[in-house]
RNA sequence: GGAGGGAUGGCCGAGCGGACGAAGGCGACAGUCUUGAAAACUGUUGAGCCCCAUCGGGGUUCCGUGGGUUCGAAUCCCACUCCCUCCGCCA
């Protein structure tokens, strides 16, 4: 949700914004929304105001003089209920049409529509030359005993698959060294709820746009039919994250305060039939630590790119070539006021494809989940909220296989993997 | 799953139709006292929205959430949510 001074004192400002991310919204007409809805709303309130001098004085009279003022008074009060009414009904219609608005992007942020328009911003690491015939991941996988697509299809369907024997040491082994660097960072490592409730959802700006990639949970009973349990599987821990500060006010002195989450992601991936079909690059469910840092807002740009500093860090020490996009504003979903992708390099598909993200959300969800902070005694404002991936499971198993693949089929683990594994190469 | 109890301000806790944004205590902040500190004493101390305005002032809403009764609801009624205790089941 936006602030809503930006309406009142810079609607052009603010049309400029929607106009920037290919939007056409009529700004006019939720000016004059707002100043219609205001009036009704004082208006209303000066009934009430009435109604309460009137309640005061009733409790102080007696006998015919108390009867006459409490007639009066209903009348007072069928007035007030009235207008209370119609006053909600102005908020409601208001609401409706301001609640869906996304974030105004950074000028910073390119214009464009889909990802072909994002911009790189910069390449780091050298591309790896194999003097052989290169594999990707799913026959590397399949080869070292990694990874089970067909039985994971057989057991659950498509997108889903069994990730077996090193793998699941290297995977714990990213996850550890992972939480181990962003400690020294100072985060707070955590292991949130998956299942959470619609009100986290609409928090973080996923509902109700992506509705339709969200997993909701059921139950069912004998008979099978599901009903629903009104909790949800969540995509990201940027979801829990965010909500676990919800409707308080952070002591400026803490800020920011950064958590790392480890959790299971799940992802409908709706709209995406053909894409990505081969192997575990696009699954329905991976691993993630996803870095969440609650920011004042003067040092929120700051953080977003300390944020995207660590993610590079982690990338160059696995050994894996990326580039670093700045996401263009049609592909920047409604939180995100500025995005970078990180795109590593897979060998396997000859391409840099996305690896982590990272986003300033400023104040959007903040102000749906009425995430506040405070300076010393002064008043509470709206905090800031920057997510960013540290490591995606799936996806960077699939770099270290495709970028670590030797010549005898055998793939070397990166060096600050290795204390955790307990070995060097997968083979 | 069965039986009971509860939800009030940063925290504890009173209130059970009008004097209640809410006693009292704790905490926090400021002052007095003190060489300094502690103690003691005095004062201040929630959030949202709207209006006027220069610091500031006024109105309104909020006692788990949503409805209802009433001139008037923290207080009465209904529904829901969450928490706690005991029993059963269970990783």
């Amino acid at each position: 949700m936006l602030d809503i001074t930006l309406l009142r004192t810079d609607p052009d400002g603010l049309a400029a914004s929607f106009a920037h991310r290919g939007l056409t919204i009529d700004v006019p007409a939720l000016v004059a929304l707002d100043e219609s809805r205001r009036r009704t709303r004082a208006a209303a309130e000066e009934l009430r105001a009435a109604q309460n001098r009137a309640g005061k004085e009733i409790a102080r009279l007696q006998g015919a003089d108390k009867q006459a003022a409490i007639a009066a008074a209903a009348d007072l009060a069928e007035q007030y209920k009235a207008a209370l009414a119609e006053a909600d009904v102005l908020d409601a219609r208001f609401e409706a049409m301001w609640v869906p608005l996304p974030n105004p992007p950074h000028a910073s942020v390119p214009k464009g529509v889909t990802d072909a328009d994002n911009v790189t911003i910069k390449t780091r690491g050298t591309l790896p030359s194999f003097g052989f015939p290169v594999l990707d991941h799913v026959d590397l996988g399949e080869r070292l005993g990694l990874l089970d697509m067909d039985r994971g299809a057989k057991v659950s369907g498509s997108r889903f698959a069994f990730l077996k024997g090193r793998a699941v040491m290297l995977e714990f082994a990213l996850v550890q060294w992972a939480l181990g660097r962003l400690m020294e960072e100072g985060f707070t490592p955590v292991v949130p709820p998956v299942l959470v409730r619609d009100q986290a959802l609409f928090g973080t700006g996923f509902f109700p746009g992506a509705r339709d990639q969200v997993y909701a949970v059921g139950v069912s009973d004998a008979k099978g039919n599901i009903t629903a349990d009104d909790l949800y599987l969540v995509g990201t821990a940027e979801v829990p994250l965010a909500g676990l500060h919800a409707d308080e006010i952070l002591d400026a002195a803490m800020l920011p305060l950064r958590y790392a989450g480890f959790s299971t992601c799940f992802r409908r991936e709706s709209g995406t039939y053909g894409k990505d079909a081969r192997g575990i690059f696009r699954v329905h469910q991976f691993d993630k630590v996803e870095m969440f840092s609650y920011c004042p807002p003067e040092r929120s740009w700051e953080e977003h790119d300390a944020l995207l500093a660590i993610e590079e860090s982690l990338i160059a020490a696995l050994g894996i070539p990326y580039r670093v996009v700045n996401v263009c504003s049609g592909d920047l979903g409604d939180s995100a006021a500025k995005k970078y992708d990180i795109e590593g390099w897979f060998p396997g598909q000859n391409a840099y494809r996305e690896l982590t993200s990272c986003s300033n959300t400023t104040d959007y969800q903040a102000r749906r989940l009425r995430i506040r902070y405070r300076e010393g005694s002064g008043d509470p404002a709206m905090a800031h909220t920057l997510n960013g991936t540290a490591v995606a499971v799936g996806r960077t198993l699939i770099a270290l296989l495709e970028n670590g693949q030797q010549a005898d089929g055998s793939v070397i683990v990166p060096e600050v993997l290795q204390p955790y594994t307990g070995f060097e190469r997968l083979s």
